[in-house]
DNA sequence: TTGAATTGATTAATCGATTAACCATATTTG
DNA sequence: CAAATATGGTTAATCGATTAATCAATTCAA
């Protein structure tokens, strides 16, 4: 069964395609009461359904968007995506995404892909070495938000934390004697966010013997056991993880090696997980306003998209510090 | 900066778009190799990437799946999101989705949405009431593939699990001990896989005292704690969680009043959730196989909408039954 | 040498909706 | 009553890519 066109209901009603156009997008027209009338009756009969790939390829516009994210599996991007997905329903916009794996290579195919299907805006989570994505997607006159990190060298339009502060603070939290061994485990990657992460750390630590692991994102499973391996004859008191991911399987080493926390070693980490609610003592983490940057990152893209405005806003919301049982 | 196109190229090279077209899309045609290599030369300098929106308008194909999920943040849909994009990206297709939240008025929403775009087929995770839209959808000879639920009245291409027979196995081992208090939490709906899954309850639970307390999807978080209350008042001594939310929710009032599991109450659950594998003693749930789910589920859409065949098939996948310290 | 076959490329219709520019009538207005 | 103005609609171009049908020039065969 064909789809029905605005050609069957010229058709059916006698008129031209264009008469029907007119009436059914409410244009003000000089359309006689009663043709409009019969017009609307036979669209409804029908159940016409306008095809949006038609209007897109005259109008330009897709009303969709391309979101890019690391992974859509971990749940800190499944629960932005949700809000996304909403928030850009409201301005009825549909939402396209795929993951990164925090490969450029990959990212730069989804780009592509999602550029030839016209998408009208990114929202964009940049994975390291992909400088010259951003540089593209400037060069095309692409509206794009990039969120959750982004690169200081470009003026583009940025939703973050402030990873410094937010680690800073919990950190000192964690840290409180001074002169004692503490560590962090973080992710072998260049980008500001765990550069920043990582700061907040050393800033909080001055007085401290630090030790830092870097992981690789591709290889948690197989590095975290040496890295905490080291933690550990590095006989460190207080350990914080870079991200959620990285202290659930962090976790799940220490507690095959019944460590017990925190009377042997006290944790926090960034970002949180429903994990961390259930573990005997609660882990103590950095809550990201999720809501709040999903809201804010499509309302930075509608603005640019709706206005010929091109100055560009980076904006910095703030981070919360959940203290529980793991790091006192 | 305009978009470039195959006129721009066709111009710059003096030849008709039509030349270009046979060119870039290498379809066996007579055309000078000469002609040829300057086209590609062209194309290439000019980083053309062929408009979708057009080809799609043409051929009548987009090559974009829209993906109906319950809730995209919720850990086992979006590991499912997950699967389902990287599967769909071998066959190069890209992935549109959406969170019905169980309404049948989104999902109703959602479908009119992807369809106006064109989505050459649908993965669904079906809600109540949802029965016309499969209807329509079976009209419109839409290809679509239902998941984790399905109508068993409508012929239609389903990937699921046996809810019935994972269940059943599940609370066999939960119950042991006959003509004990035995308790299930479930929500409050009629769609097949919760019938099923009580149903397994039931059936496992014959010679014991059953509570069962349905809660609606919408206010979980208020009727929880009545739910929990009713089965403690019931000295139940064992309690079977029919999804990972449920459980979730579920220990958290259990928590809150200090319930030892699983000596005062046994316990387990439908789905797996990182949180289980950090309580004090892991909690024991059905593992549901969500990669091969995924990629069944793509097969299924894929051979429906390459080939003209009409016969609906429902795969049903194997669950397995991980026991830990919670149900013992 | 003439007709047939081959090569290289163009024309124009098409997908479905939009919209500026027209074209008939009918109705006013001066 | 002729000219101006409404009224109700149609035509045709457009968005970008595809593709059957066609054309012109060249080469080949008889």
């Amino acid at each position: 069964m064909k789809k029905v066109s605005l050609k069957d209901i010229a058709q059916k009603v006698g008129v031209s395609t264009a008469t029907v156009s007119y009436v059914l997008s409410n244009k003000k027209c000089r359309v006689g009461e009663s043709t409009k009338q019969k017009i609307r009756e036979i669209a409804k009969e029908l159940n016409y359904q306008p095809n949006q790939i038609a209007k897109s390829l005259k109008s330009g516009k897709t009303f969709t968007f391309g979101l890019i994210v690391a992974d859509i599996s971990n749940p800190f991007f499944a629960n932005i995506a949700r809000v996304i997905e909403d928030e850009a329903a409201k301005h009825d916009y549909t939402v396209i995404f795929g993951s990164s794996d925090e490969s450029a290579q990959k990212s730069w195919k989804l780009i592509q892909f999602l550029q030839n299907r016209q998408v009208d805006g990114f929202i964009i989570v940049p994975t390291e070495n992909s400088e010259e994505q951003i540089e593209y997607l400037q060069k095309q006159n692409i509206p794009f938000v990039l969120l959750d990190r982004y690169f200081p060298q470009f003026t583009t339009n940025n939703v973050v934390i402030n990873n410094y502060e937010a680690a800073f603070m919990m950190v000192s939290k964690l840290v409180q004697k001074p002169k004692s061994n503490v560590g962090m485990i973080a992710y072998k990657n260049s980008l500001i966010h765990m550069k920043e992460r990582i700061r907040g750390f050393e800033e909080a630590t001055k007085k401290h013997h630090r030790f830092i692991e870097k992981i690789s994102f591709a290889a948690i499973d197989q590095e975290i056991g040496n890295a905490i391996e080291n933690m550990l004859e590095n006989k460190v008191e207080a350990l914080f993880f870079a991200t959620n991911t990285l202290a659930i399987a962090g976790l799940k080493v220490l507690q095959q090696k019944q460590i017990k926390i925190p009377n042997q070693l006290k944790m926090a980490s960034f970002d949180e997980s429903e994990a961390f609610d259930f573990f005997y003592s609660p882990i103590s983490f950095i809550e990201q306003p999720i809501k709040n940057l999903g809201e804010t990152a499509i309302g930075l893209l509608m603005s640019e998209i709706n206005s010929t405005q091109t100055e560009k806003t980076t904006k910095v919301l703030p981070a919360k510090c959940i203290e529980r049982a793991s790091s006192k």
